[in-house]
DNA sequence: TTATAATTTCAGTAATCTCTGAAAATTAAG
DNA sequence: CTTAATTTTCAGAGATTACTGAAATTATAA
């Protein structure tokens, strides 16, 4: 591997993250080396870059693009492939979010609803339902949820993020002036607002 | 297999995902059956249910306690432990969040930090570096805003949530205002806010 | 204590996943 | 077209992970 041993320590790691991110090694290897790279490689650039053999870069490349996490590109008078890594980690940040909600939750999400239009016929599956009920219910609130968050454009969700917990605060201070809700005219003072607003 | 259907595909589910989410088919079928038993189960009466081998139930259970996902307790009268799956989804979520934050993503940053203490001596090395504080800072913003977000009771989680992106529009609200912030005492009407506050 | 029930450990086997080299398929140039 | 370069596929070898049964350990009751 004939890396820096910056760049070395970088992608090593990746491959051994790579098992509790649910991709292998190489696939880790080969994403994070072109994370790292300032310039496109080819597939042989890469097998030798991490000494692997060509024809598995090929299925590592193949998976990373199924994640759509790398792009393909050619260079003019050379007719390999060449692939980078797209560089603006919040789009990146973003197809990760998407590509883990399909590959991971979706299916259970699907599982679930079929599970409850099923009339429980006994007590034990009565039970059984209500569990996946609330199963159900927080999962499908969470990824709407991240889903609306992760449409925001970077400056805002920089913002957000930021603003962290004070986003609660917010809402306790709502809650303060009454869970109902003010008056439409109702003047709201912006000295009483957190200090955060 | 002695469960019902309902039962069954909720089970057999939880295993087939548990590869994409880093469990094994055991672990998650555990976990399943546990979640949707109304009485917690010995170690026996999973292996029974499941068609495991006592020993792999033993493992199974193991690996679920240190994710903190079961409950572990005794029935009056009778020597066998006895596991249940914590009922609250709330906290289970939490949980979850915890631990894989603790094993997929702290190990990254701490990697990051080292890299990012180096002082680069070549072109790529300082290529590569500029990308790693990339990758940590969001990294960082994006982990530190879920631990403050889930360390919401359920209740504000829940308005959070359901609030969604509407969080977005008042930031672009308080935008309008002016990104300085407006003067401690300059009145702010209700009638101004977006529909949702 | 001792005996017995329950749980855990672990070496070996089974199953799954990863990786390679060779061959097939695809693509582009001549 | 034909040829050469490049990429992909895939069967099988290699490595890793999962699972079992037997033995060891631990815990409880007598």
């Amino acid at each position: 591997m004939n890396l820096t041993p910056l760049a070395q320590s970088f992608v090593l790691h990746f491959g051994e993250m790579g098992s509790r991110w649910g991709i292998n090694r190489t696939v880790g290897q080969i994403y994070a080396l072109l994370f790292v790279s300032e310039k496109p490689l080819n597939a042989d650039e890469i097998a030798e870059a991490l000494a692997f053999s060509r024809s598995n870069v090929s299925m590592g490349l193949k998976e990373l693009d199924s994640w759509r996490l790398v792009r393909l590109q050619h260079l003019p008078g050379d007719r390999r492939e060449y692939f980078s890594a797209p560089e603006d980690v919040w789009a990146i940040f973003r197809t990760l979010a998407d590509e883990r909600r399909k590959r991971e939750i979706d299916p259970t999400l699907s599982m679930l609803r079929d599970a409850l239009l099923v009339t429980p016929t006994n007590a034990p599956d009565a039970f059984a339902q209500k569990r996946m009920g609330d199963m159900h219910e927080l999962v499908e609130l969470v990824t709407d949820w991240m889903a609306d968050v992760q449409r925001l454009d970077e400056q805002t969700l920089r913002q957000l993020m930021k603003l962290g917990a004070k986003a609660q605060k917010f809402l306790e201070f709502k809650e303060k002036l009454g869970l109902g809700g003010r008056k439409a005219a109702e003047p709201l003072l912006s000295s009483q607002l957190p200090a955060e607003f």
